[in-house]
DNA sequence: TATTGTTATACTCTATAACTATA
DNA sequence: TATAGTTATAGAGTATAACAATA
């Protein structure tokens, strides 16, 4: 086991043990993007949960509400507000599912895709500057690994 | 630039742009491991903050709380009641600093360095349970990937 | 019985502005 | 004037339990 030489970040401020944990790394890493995606969306009226909930939606036309929540860790109860902040915003259409009377079939709205594409070219851009550090190889393999670790997600 | 094969997350669902964000998989897998964290700190009445907190103060005896907080990301005045909460329960002693009547001078109790020392056990066990699917030399590499990308943060 | 959407609720985390006391 | 700690507050995210309608 070698010894990583401490890492020291501000004013010589020591981390201790939280210095070699890639949980406390994951956290700190995953907020300063969150706060550069906040900055990249400015003025569009999206954030984090509603972009990932067009980018479903989009991705799977007349889902219903659970099974978008699902894929994205979302609890039902949660996805109630964010449907309706989406459909009062005029970007998502929701109508009863012709399958099941119970749930909702979700699409994106004609307003809902041009704000999505909006939002992806801005955030593409932050990703740019988020990653400008890392070469091709390296942002690759960071999804991969990444992946890896979701992958032991339970319940 | 190569295309990707669509990720299929659960029963076919694809996750559209998102799966090829960075910032979409470090929340992921930033939300699993805190999730997982939460399981192994459980009983010990210890949260990711404060677990950070013990070991910044632990490796820097007699910092005060604003400079604990600016090396962890936290507001000042978050720092408060966090810090009341480690006073409270004995794991962390304030004093009036000697230097500067302003500030507080923090240290670990005694019981806050048996509590620290039995977080770290966990926490060690949590973080091999997290990443069991990669090798060593994958778990330096991703600490390595993202310290470059949480030296991107901006106030 | 199980599931979809819903309501109500509560707790944590985060962010800001304004205050006090010291420097 | 700047900084350390404080208070109050507000918003976002997340979690649970219970209910109605439908499967």
């Amino acid at each position: 086991m070698a010894t990583l030489p401490q890492e020291i970040p501000e004013d010589g401020v020591e981390l201790g043990v939280l210095a070699d944990l890639a949980g406390y790394h994951l956290r700190r890493a995953s907020g300063a993007f969150a706060a550069d995606f906040v900055r990249a969306l400015d003025g569009t009226g999206m954030r984090q949960v509603l972009f990932a909930i067009l980018s479903v939606v989009a991705a799977n036309p007349d889902m219903n509400q659970g099974a978008v929540g699902r894929a994205l860790g979302i609890q039902r109860a949660n996805m109630v507000s964010l449907i309706n902040e989406l459909v009062d915003a005029a970007l998502v259409e929701r109508r009863v599912s012709p399958d099941d009377r119970r749930a909702f079939a979700l699409r994106l709205s004609v307003a809902g895709q041009a704000k999505l594409d909006d939002c992806i070219a801005r955030i593409h851009e932050h990703e740019e500057a988020m990653l400008s550090d890392l070469a091709a190889p390296d942002r690759a393999q960071l999804i991969a690994l990444l992946s890896r670790i979701e992958a032991k997600e339970r319940s």
